[in-house]
RNA sequence: CGGGGUGUGGCACAGUCUGGUAGUGCACAAGCUUUGGGAGCUUGGAGUCGUGGGUUCGAAUCCCACCACCCCGACCA
């Protein structure tokens, strides 16, 4: 491509709505440009980028032994809901009305229409296995879109199905489709780490997080400095402290006065001047959620944060939320942040890491009032259940290495879906003793969109994104300087190379100061640069540098073009051979 | 949905407090000079000041309502 004639509009200045690097990158190298919250266009530099993240995503799939469907983004609301989605999935699913005032929804992801696809042609064990997938965009009414490509309403995502006749296949089917993902992260060029994550109230049982490892990531995740677990901090364990419970004797229970000091910090500053060894650690954070219309008090450590989804699954339901103000003070008969569990009626959980203090501190159920020296199974009865977030140096589950803390992003999804849905939306088929069975799903989603915002997050530097070869929108720009007819004859020539040897590269022929052509390939992240200029030429001489790279290697002209080839290969990039012009 | 903020040529902003008919830099067009890390000078084109209403002789500026977008939180198959 000659960049004179390429649609790349790119950005001398920040645009003010752009907060992370990808964000600020994408728009300032012309790569996508915003038209709406969460809505995004994609210019010819970004949709190359895309295109080509597709064809390793599809060349992996195809090789898992998937195939390639496109199903429609405009759903007849009918198939959510007849698994009900079309309600639970609230305001996230973007619903519309034909002429005719018929119901319709976009599709979010595509499940129902997966199984319907299936349902309608499988009635045999002899079809089965398959495994379908498509690249298509998803629609979310994200209740806020942010981080620019990160988080839109409207996303391309790959997302596959497969369909097995019982679990034991099925779970077959996930690790040949783990394995591919591990495959296709890999040359994507990515660093991420597989994480075990949580599968939702999709009754799912098998679930691993594909995370790109970055510092702006969404997830939080801890990762084991020593074995090879890694978890999502939403399902993240960590072994169990086994220290032998204090049994000395600890003082009485006592009220004090603790005038309008409700959270932990608060109350510890407050009673830092009569309790010395006061410590977040002593105080026990007592927390009221809604679980099925009745409301449970769960207690941790001062120092710990809860985590609501251990706490559901504790309890057997799907989703606890967070009690009302007005809850907390009928429940307790005090102001929030004056909750305890000596004396509270009804069920208490409690973290094995608070129960073993002996001498704490907490809530008095009265406003204005704490209680110091409680003590569990003395002063309260509750039940013990690790509900606490694992944090940055507990314990590996695994190994008992202390697990360290990251941040990611989700770019991949795998999991076992069971029967969920072709049980709803009966999706059988007859085994061979001709019994109807419900297949055994299982689905495996790519945010590639995402991935090329992940990309950047993870690759760029001060002057622009360093695009990985293998997703780059061109391998090599060739940057002719000054107006002398030499330097831009000489690129033309290694050009015409290049374009045989089926390197793929991007002319920098523009009548531009040098300046502003080294600036804007840095801004581009195209991951090799040859300069071809009057002093060079003189010599013999053209420059190749690389984008992740300080120093540039000086070549003879005639050896450039197989340099820049070989490099592309060696770092993962594919050469598409063509024929020399006439 | 709660809290905070911003809407002024393509981009980034000033002007708003204290009302008087819109400006700066970049970008764009033309000319001259310049040419190995976002050049200089000259000239020029380009703006419903988010939308609607109100106050006023007069509104980008004051008042009311609405809309859009961003950030923090809630939420996130």
């Amino acid at each position: 491509m000659r960049y004179s004639k390429a649609f790349v509009p790119t950005l001398k200045e920040v645009p003010k709505d752009a907060t992370t690097p990808s964000h600020v990158l994408l728009l300032r190298g012309g790569f996508v440009r915003m038209i709406g919250s969460g809505i995004y266009e994609m210019l010819p530099l970004g949709r190359r980028v895309l295109a080509k993240i597709e064809r390793t995503i599809r060349r992996e799939m195809d090789d898992a032994g998937a195939q390639e469907v496109l199903m429609p983004a405009l759903l007849p609301a009918e198939y959510f809901q007849e698994t009900g989605r079309y309600d639970s999935f609230g305001g996230a699913l973007f619903r519309l009305k034909d002429r005719k005032g018929a119901e319709y929804n976009l599709g979010p992801t595509h499940e129902e229409i997966i199984t319907d696809m299936v349902r309608r042609d499988v009635k045999s064990y002899r079809q089965l296995p398959l495994n379908l997938y498509q690249i298509q965009m998803k629609f979310r009414d994200e209740p806020r879109p942010r981080a620019g490509i990160l988080r839109c309403r409207e996303f391309l995502m790959k997302d596959a199905y497969s369909f097995d006749v019982d679990e034991a296949h099925a779970l077959e089917s996930y690790a040949v489709m783990r394995a591919a993902y591990h495959r296709i992260f890999k040359h994507l060029g990515l660093d991420y780490r597989v994480v075990d994550a949580d599968s939702g109230a999709m009754g799912g049982s098998t679930s691993a997080e594909f995370q790109v490892l970055v510092q702006t990531g969404e997830d939080a995740l801890v990762v084991c400095s020593s074995c090879d677990y890694a978890a999502n901090v939403e399902v993240a364990e960590t072994t169990l402290p086994t220290d032998e419970k204090d049994t000395s004797d600890s003082p009485a229970a006592e009220k004090l006065h603790t005038p309008g000091v409700g959270s932990i910090e608060d109350v510890v500053a407050f009673l830092a001047k009569t309790l010395p060894d006061i410590s977040a650690a002593r105080m026990l954070k007592s927390l009221l959620y809604l679980v099925d219309e009745k409301l449970v008090m769960a207690v941790v450590r001062g120092d710990d944060d809860l985590n609501e989804i251990r706490l559901a699954r504790t309890l057997g339901v799907d989703e606890v939320f967070m009690a009302s103000e007005e809850d907390v003070k009928k429940a307790t008969g005090a102001a929030v942040g004056f909750a305890g569990p000596v004396g509270f009626e009804g069920e208490v959980i409690i973290d094995p890491a608070a129960a073993a203090v002996t001498d704490a501190i907490t809530g008095a159920n009265e406003t204005d009032r704490h209680l110091v020296h409680v003590r569990h199974g003395r002063d309260f009865e509750a039940r013990v259940e690790s509900v606490r977030m694992v944090k940055q140096g507990d314990p590996c589950p695994k190994c008992s290495a202390p697990l360290e803390s990251y941040r990611g992003i989700e770019g991949g999804h795998v999991f076992v879906l069971g029967t969920h849905y072709s049980k709803k939306m009966g999706a059988t088929f007859l085994d061979p003793s001709g019994e109807e069975k419900p297949v055994v799903m299982g689905c495996y989603g790519i945010g590639v969109s995402r991935l090329m915002a992940a990309a950047i997050e993870q690759h760029h530097d001060d002057d622009g994104i360093i695009w990985p070869m293998s997703i780059a929108p061109y391998q090599v720009i060739l940057t002719p300087l000054g107006k002398a007819a030499g330097p831009l004859e000489a690129a033309e020539a290694l050009y015409e190379e290049l374009r045989v040897l089926g390197v793929e590269a991007l002319l920098d022929d523009r009548a531009e100061r040098p300046g502003v052509k080294f600036k804007d390939a840095d801004l581009l992240g195209i991951p090799l640069r040859v300069t071809i200029g009057q002093r060079g030429l003189d010599e013999g001489l053209l420059e190749l540098k690389r984008r992740d790279a300080k120093d540039a290697e000086k070549l003879p002209i005639a050896e450039m073009a197989a340099r820049v080839a070989t490099l592309v290969t060696e770092l993962g990039g594919e050469l598409t051979p063509r024929s020399a012009k006439a």
